[in-house]
DNA sequence: AATGAATGAGCTTTCATTCAT
DNA sequence: TATGAATGAAAGCTCATTCAT
């Protein structure tokens, strides 16, 4: 029996499970189906070209995964809620100021996540979320709370050390993901752009708004509408 | 209870019952395609569903709209591309400051589209776009442009009036349409929001928008990035 | 109560209210029917188009035929099957040899049934009799039964004048049918011929035909096969 | 009882008959295409009915043919179309005189072609050809050229070597087809037939017919009309 | 573990027929 | 008598999923 990689495995073994269970599945399947469903959507995809594209026989996706949501599941696992683990370990570990914890959690987000197929998931359950249920509420557990939980810590550090004002923690996280989903949502967007296409610099994007919210955050002030 | 339009349908109310009825039927059919395109996307509404929701049957779908694709584009053109001549004339007949036009610009498309279900349809072309070619190219001609070249317009005034700098044109109307962009895909995105969401305040923030955007157009300034 | 138009009528009632109904519909809407079913088939002729060329509503179609088949039914009687009575009665009043009868039989045929529209009905019966038995059925009875009768006594009429000799009369009336049959089925077939369009003088084969099937029919002569 | 067709199949039973399965397939499946389009003509015939009577599901047929147009297709290239480079090349290594071989050609079309099924698809074009161009197109070009190919070398080869006058050819052509053309009719005409019709012979028939045409091909004269 | 042939529910679209007016 | 809006069964085709090999 392989010992557990992370210490958060003892925790919470079911997260355990998957995440092995997922290291068990060829990694090929798991990278066609994220570049197909950030391609085409989830309805659009179909089974067989995710098979294709991993060189596997149909028959054989679904070997590894019972069905097209599960797929999909593991997809979001592999790319968004299997590495809050490792993200909460980083923050755990994290020495320094809580701004710069800040600061570096949103350049961090960019490089990890903002800026690969990995965004395109969110940009998938906005759009097609209303259509399978199941997926919308296993994004939600899995990156969505996950993802404020970990903001929230991060805040509500800040607020302890006295870094920040007594703010409204909700209303902290909303600011500090706003401007993500805007990355996000602006990426995936080509569609509705024609002639224009001036270009956002996200990395300046996120910085300055980084700022924002770090001023809003800071001890006299209110928090960020 | 409104007067009946015509008066023979005192006469004949039956008569005029029906004929409304017919009169009625695309209204009735494109507002229930309206609700189900932007509830479920294109590909996963089905036109059983539409009649259904409108009172009538299958066949009598295609009976006023030859095909789903054509249904669709009816209420692209109902609810956005259809809008721009009477849109065009407001702005030809427009009295004030280009400054003041292009506030009431946004707070009127927020007002009259960014707050509506129309609103969905641009997310919608989003998500599917590039699953439905044809659609999302007469999404584009119809919508976009005409959209880009109102805005081309106001702009164009406001440089020629000596209201704005020389900016370049094109980023300009970009400035303009992110915002809106952004509201949009933000208020059909309820899917990802969990537990506490802040609310932005559409109004508002357009209207925050709308100062930043001006002060870049400004005389002695550069275009807002 | 009208009289009847013939004496048969009183021998065959039943025919002669179905010839009287006929009179009654719009005749437009036959002649309709009968352009569209020869020239697309009877499956491939919508309903709506015949009630479209003949100026009338949908509705009113099937106020007059109370179905698809029975219109097509109606057709066969216009321009087939009731003009028995009349070619029967012409046959009974014919003065002369029967070997001018039978010539003046396949030349009338041409004039009156070949080179018309109605020839269509049986190249039409021919293709999509099977897919429809009860109308390959009315067909046999009401169109192919009688003309065999005719057939059957003129060639009668000349075995007991002695004009003929005893031949066997079936295989004499597939004799005067099959050129008849050829002439038609020639006549609709412009899909297969591509390049060589010879072209047939069909009154000229008729006459041939007629002559070397008489010969056949002679006093000291066989049958033909 | 037939052999194996590898040394394989005796030492992987069941492997081999699935193999072999897979492989018949198409062929089951064109079969009962043919049927059921000879019977019932092309639109007519469900794309089920034809799994059916190949003993598999709906679902199957697209397997292999992705359009009941393109199912069509290939039953027309197996039983007609691809039949052309065989009879070209036996038309190339005949030995004998050309009047042999038009006799031959006849014959053996009637053997091959005319008695089996495979003429109902020539009886199926010419009902159904103008209800969809892309078959009737596909037809020609496939079918109908090839075919007039052949006999036009034929002939060619007749005139060339002195054994034909010097005849139109597109006419030869026609005189050598309208009988084939005729039988096929015949053929597939039983819906038309009532009780007592009397049979032609066809290879009689067609001895008779190849006998005319040459005599109209021969030196000193014209050619047949 | 891997394959890919086979399945069948589900969707769009057509059209003969009905019926309220 | 005439209309034409409305219906719904039926047909072609797709694709997630199963299973014998």
């Amino acid at each position: 029996m392989p010992a557990p990689r992370f210490l958060s495995d003892k925790l919470f073994p079911e997260r355990a499970k998957r995440a092995r269970r997922k290291e068990a599945r060829p990694g090929e399947l798991l990278e066609a189906a994220l570049d197909l469903f950030v391609a085409k959507g989830f309805a659009a995809t179909r089974a067989e070209e995710v098979a294709a594209r991993a060189g596997v026989s149909k028959g054989t996706l679904f070997l590894y995964f019972p069905s097209k949501e599960e797929l999909f599941k593991a997809v979001v696992i592999e790319n968004l809620a299997g590495r809050f683990t490792e993200w909460n370990a980083e923050f755990e570990a994290f020495e320094g100021s809580t701004s710069d914890m800040l600061r570096y959690c949103m350049r961090i987000w960019w490089e990890r996540v903002g800026s690969t197929k990995a965004s395109g998931l969110t940009k998938l359950m906005l759009s097609e979320g209303s259509n399978f249920p199941e997926l919308a509420q296993f994004y939600r557990e899995e990156v969505v709370r996950p993802g404020h939980a970990l903001l929230r810590r991060i805040i509500q550090r800040g607020i302890d050390s006295g870094e920040f004002g007594p703010v409204d923690v909700d209303h902290a996280i909303y600011a500090v993901i706003a401007p993500m989903n805007f990355l996000m949502l602006w990426k995936h967007s080509a569609m509705v752009c024609v002639d224009a296409d001036a270009h956002i610099d996200p990395e300046t994007y996120l910085a300055i708004q980084a700022e924002t919210v770090l001023h809003g955050l800071s001890k006299p002030q209110e928090a960020a509408a």
